[in-house]
DNA sequence: TATGAATGAGCATTCATTCAT
DNA sequence: AATGAATGAATGCTCATTCAT
């Protein structure tokens, strides 16, 4: 019987890898070779687990997604608002982790312009976010469907300004003043919509 | 006797014709001779404009910048609304010329994390930018300077989250759809600070 | 206990691949892995049974070598005139068993020029062939021995040269035109000697 | 302007490269590294004038068959017997470089059981060489065309054949054997069809 | 100025081989 | 006996860069 190994688990391990390397100097800094040596392999066991640099990149930007989604607040019985608000922090670089999600997701960004399944992948995580973020909205404020896609998308965006604007300028946007932000915009644009 | 050849003009073809590169397929997909042939050169010619590959594509960056810079409506007497709305259209996708300098922007972005002259003249871009738009919302509402400058974050952020969104989802997000949504969310977000 | 396994007969299975893969598509496609796969089995188990690439490579040469010889007639009283002409129909790509013989011995034919123990195994064959056809010359004709050797060597140069034009010219020479056209020679060519 | 170089000579020298190589040890030995060393170049340079190694092979092949029929003897107003053995004898190895033609025949050979435009060419050559012969089969014989055809098919298979034995057995078939073979063959040859 | 030939390092990928299980 | 994970040295190819012309 060959050596046990959970198949996984060393994907995961590999995916995290090219993740760091990307998220610490682009996506060409994320070579074979030095993914593999990132993870403590060799490119010969990298190739065991992704069958091309294609397929690694892939699975690195499909992985970065799913981590997002597995982090948002899950238990139900929560403060609706209080849930909206930590889901859309979650779209926020406020610690390493989900600096690393935003600077993959840029990288693969660029990326997406030449490959219609990054394209895709990056299209539909977004749209998932947003239908997630406005079922959270109609909970929180009770407006009807539509009004509740339109808030998620504002809502989205002034996260996501935010985000950019952490990582242009990171050192006049710690944690904390990213979140303030965040906090004094969500109210005025819940009121664009329902002016309360 | 060399032949006469406006020097500033060849490095713009060349940077533009990189900027297009970057803006179709990624950054990887500007070689040197790629750009050079698209700027209908050679290789040996492109070396005599930037030094190196790096030269190339800090000038391109600064170039995709200086570009945007040179687009913001300059007549001065003009109503400050309108100013700030069209400064802050500027930073939509509305166009394909937009379009072409957030793909740069973008792919630079990822970039900038292992290159401190990328960061710093990103960094650079966005404050004044920021300092710009601070100005108008000064003219526009009359609140006072650092009112003006977290109402210009804020404005900002509404503008970049939105060109997120358009980056990706192009077809969820004509550019119709990009001017109305911030048209909408400006008054709001303007009255989160001077709640009119 | 180890489980029972013809070690023979495992080894046969893994040159017969081998010898299949080569023909198909030439003595590169003849990979550890392809050959191990073609024969149903992992790479781990080829080692098992050549303990290289090389001895793999030599065993299937030598059994596809192995192989000609053991369709030869072997009858004893049997016509000499019938059992010659047999023989070295023997040598031409009739059907697809001699077919991939031929593609193998081209194969190896390119190798031996760089590998000693190919070329005398090449060599050792064609000149034990060339023996046993001296001889069925000898009883179908009665001539002496160096006229039965000269024979030999003509007859096999006529079946060699029309396998020749077979393989390179598939469509153009049947199993029947070329067994017709050997027939229609070899009298010529014993004549050549033995102007009878 | 760049260095003065001629494209068609450099493109020869590196087929020639490879044409070496090739008959030394296999098509496998024929590495895109190895042959740039072996004309005194660099891969870099290689892939000036060849842009892959497939098109590397092709006209080393073809440059190798269009070496073989420019070798031909073209005076016209000679013996046609003579001009037809003289024509045999240009496929056998009597020297080193039919030698190399005839290795590299085989490689490719074996190689073009999996690639269409390489049989294509390989059973052109041998189509065009055929009718070159049975032409001067006619004027050496005053024969009728299909007879020629017929003639001309027997008599290269002679050529072959005694080719791929001394391909096999080299010591055992010096040149002075080669050519007394092909010369006591032919009358034979042509003998079985038209007894004179 | 401008060319494009040439370099050589670096890339993704393939492969024979080894080895723990 | 057999597996398949892992290695690391090729391989074909691309590319930034240099340089003679």
């Amino acid at each position: 019987m060959p050596r046990a190994v959970d198949i996984d688990e060393r994907r995961t391990v590999l995916t995290e890898a090219a993740a760091r390397l990307i998220a610490r100097s682009g996506i060409e800094a994320a070579t074979m070779r030095d993914v593999a040596a990132e993870a403590g392999l060799t490119t010969g066991a990298l190739t065991h687990y992704f069958a091309n640099k294609r397929e690694l990149l892939l699975s690195t930007f499909q992985a970065s997604l799913e981590r997002r989604r597995s982090q948002r607040p899950t238990r139900e019985p929560v403060d609706p608002h209080r849930a909206l608000q930590a889901t859309l922090e979650g779209a926020l670089p406020l610690d390493d982790d989900r600096w690393r999600h935003w600077m993959v997701t840029i990288a693969f960004c660029a990326q997406a312009a030449g490959d219609d399944d990054l394209a895709t992948a990056q299209r539909d995580a977004y749209r998932e976010f947003r239908n997630h973020v406005a079922a959270l909205v109609r909970r929180a404020h009770g407006v009807d469907r539509g009004d509740a896609e339109r808030l998620a998308e504002r809502l989205i965006a002034a996260a996501d300004g935010i985000a950019m604007q952490a990582l242009f300028d990171p050192e006049g946007w710690s944690a904390a003043r990213q979140q303030r932000t965040l906090a004094e915009l969500m109210p005025a644009i819940v009121g664009s919509i329902r002016p309360t």
